[in-house]
RNA sequence: GCCCUUGUAGCUCAGUGGAUAGAGCAACAGUUUCCUAAACUGUAGGUCGGCGGUUCGAGUCUGCCCGAGGGCACCA
């Protein structure tokens, strides 16, 4: 709908000579009495113009030229509000847009064909997946499919290292449980991985080996095991939840030196040097950033010779831009809040565009069971593991209230009203209004015959235009810009939000408006509607990867 | 001690410098001869953590204080 009013203010603008470099914004009024679209331009440009904002307001109005039967009604309020008023029947008749786009409505060329990439996951194979990583996983699968929506060419990147000192650590830890399974004694360090599934990868290397792997003392066998069997698990519970990756992107790549070329890793350092940012002390090599006003220098090569963590990250950001990327996602959970601005520090001073880079940070997760609180802990036990929520709520629930609350804030995860089948839970109120019209399309066509998917009469839906008809149709109009202020907020909890308030206006329809029982074109136009409502409910679940059940 | 996030109704949370601060759930009161009552309608519920500042206007920006979560490694 913006798309609609936006150059008609444009227009008025022009025509009245108002000229600011204020941005025209449109919003929806929480309350409808302030119309269905307002804006605030009048009193931004008001003390530009040094004007009175209700005059200015006023001047603007007798400019805006638009086709009858579209507006009802302009007003100004309050301190210099331009508020507009739907004509009931433009809104029923921009309704047959759903129809006619089907999966396609909300699609959006903002993209255009651009390169973008979202990195998430990115969990090193070290153990399964924890609850905290969830979100981050379905969090960046959303902005994924969000960014799909507008066109984007979107590659789905998880970068991983099977090389550093956790690896070595993990190897180390299954050598022990697996002399332990030859009735060896050991001694198992605080340090080592303390979960179960090391045991387990250790009692299979048994059962397939016996004690031939005793004098091992290497460990790579024993890690390369680790690492096959960790990420195979991995990608099993991230497939549960329908998150998928295109690409997998090893670290350890830019360790190594290509045709006597020098590393990435290498070739960050000496970029740096060249730029004079690059210091020597302690056996180390230092990214200088006392240069950038902070308090210390930031470790890239340690004095044992091996490259910190920093230094293959701002290399790994080098190639996203070297393959072409416009625009790119980082998923992060919090704790890794630290790590990137010395990347971007880097980036910038290298010359690379960090505009493009957009860092959505997500908040860590508690769960609540039986009312008690759990507080989630990495690298302790298995307590939080993925699959065993996956296994208690279902994938719809686990994904759904990952991000039904902004990433910002601290969830807190009720597994008990995820269980439940009842409106307190989203997940089930949500999929209840979907059913809930499959199964009246259904009824609709055994008793009528008629069927609103194949019909082509959508201008039957001008005929609605009772209150509850009007705001159900109005929500739907609303859906493509919902899809683009979450992309813009990197933000699916706003979709959801949404679609909540879209069920909501569907049963209140369905509640006060007699479908089958109507006059035959009204019937019709009505199940229009609640075929029209089921498309963006559609079109929303594919976003959020949530399932659409037709019956429940 | 420093940095990031956060504090809004009983609970979980929206709120993009603008209008009388909203929603869902819970609570209370209603609605089914009728397409799924797995639903709907209505009522009540607030010192926006606290104290200052910026301005025509602050829940929103800013300073300090208090509480919560996370981070402050030659770990990733």
């Amino acid at each position: 709908m913006h798309e609609f009013l936006l150059p008609l203010i444009q227009k008025a603008l022009l025509s009245a000579g108002i000229i600011t470099d204020k941005p025209i914004q449109i919003e929806q009024p929480a309350d409808k009495k302030f119309g269905d679209f307002s804006t605030n331009i009048a009193l931004l440009a008001a003390k530009e113009c040094r004007r009175n904002p209700r005059e200015l307001a006023q001047e603007i109005i007798q400019h805006l030229t638009f086709q009858p039967d579209t507006i009802a009604k302009i007003e100004v309020a309050g301190a210099g509000f331009i508020n507009f008023y739907l004509a009931p029947i433009f809104i029923m008749r921009s309704v047959e847009m759903v129809l006619d786009n089907g999966g396609g409505y909300g699609k959006g060329s903002m993209g255009n064909g651009k390169k973008a990439l979202v990195e998430y996951v990115s969990a090193n194979p070290t153990g399964p997946l924890t609850i905290g990583r969830g979100r981050g996983g379905v969090l960046g699968d959303c902005i994924a499919n969000l960014l799909e929506t507008q066109g984007y060419q979107v590659t789905r990147e998880y970068y991983f290292n099977d090389a550093g000192r956790q690896m070595q650590i993990l190897g180390e830890s299954v050598r022990l449980r697996y002399l332990e399974c030859c009735g060896e004694a050991i001694d198992f360090p605080a340090t080592h991985y303390q979960g179960e599934y090391i045991g387990e990868i250790a009692e299979t290397l048994y059962a397939e080996h016996g004690k031939e792997l005793l004098e091992m003392m290497d460990i790579s066998l024993f890690k390369k095991s680790a690492e096959t069997t960790i990420f195979a698990s991995i990608r099993q519970t991230l497939d549960r939840l329908q998150i998928r990756h295109d690409s997998f992107f090893n670290e350890h790549k830019l360790y190594t030196a290509e045709d006597g070329d020098y590393s990435a890793n290498q070739k960050v350092i000496n970029a740096l040097r060249e730029k004079d940012f690059i210091v020597e002390y302690d056996g180390a090599t230092w990214f200088q950033t006392t240069r950038l006003g902070q308090e210390k220098d930031k470790v890239l090569i340690k004095s044992s010779g091996e490259p910190s963590y920093r230094l293959p990250d701002i290399a790994y950001h080098i190639t996203k831009f070297e393959r072409g990327f416009d625009m790119m996602v980082n998923v992060f959970g919090a704790d890794h809040i630290d790590e990137y601005p010395d990347v971007l520090e880097a980036l910038k001073i290298l010359g690379y565009n960090t505009e493009r880079i957009n860092i959505a940070i997500n908040q860590f997760v508690t769960t609540t069971v039986d009312g008690q609180t759990i507080k989630m802990s990495t690298r302790k036990g298995n307590a939080d593991l993925l699959d065993d929520l996956i296994d208690d709520v279902g994938a719809d629930a686990t994904r759904l209230f990952f991000i039904m609350r902004g990433k910002d804030s601290h969830l807190n995860f009720d597994v008990d009203l995820a269980k439940k089948q009842s409106k307190e839970n989203p997940v089930f109120y949500l999929h209840y209004a979907h059913a809930r019209i499959c199964s009246l399309l259904r009824m609709g066509i055994q008793e009528t015959g008629f069927d609103p998917t194949s019909s082509k009469e959508h201008q039957l839906l001008r005929l609605l235009s009772s209150p509850a008809e009007v705001q159900l149709g109005f929500a739907l109009l609303n859906f493509p810009d919902m899809v683009k202020t979450s992309l813009r907020m990197l933000e699916p909890q706003k979709m959801v939000e949404y679609l909540h308030s879209l069920a909501e206006l569907f049963h209140r329809f369905y509640q006060e408006c007699p479908i089958l029982k109507a006059e035959a074109d009204i019937c019709k136009a009505r199940l229009f509607l609640s075929a029209a409502t089921r498309q963006i409910l559609r079109n929303g679940f594919r976003i959020l990867g949530v399932s659409a059940p037709e019956s429940m």
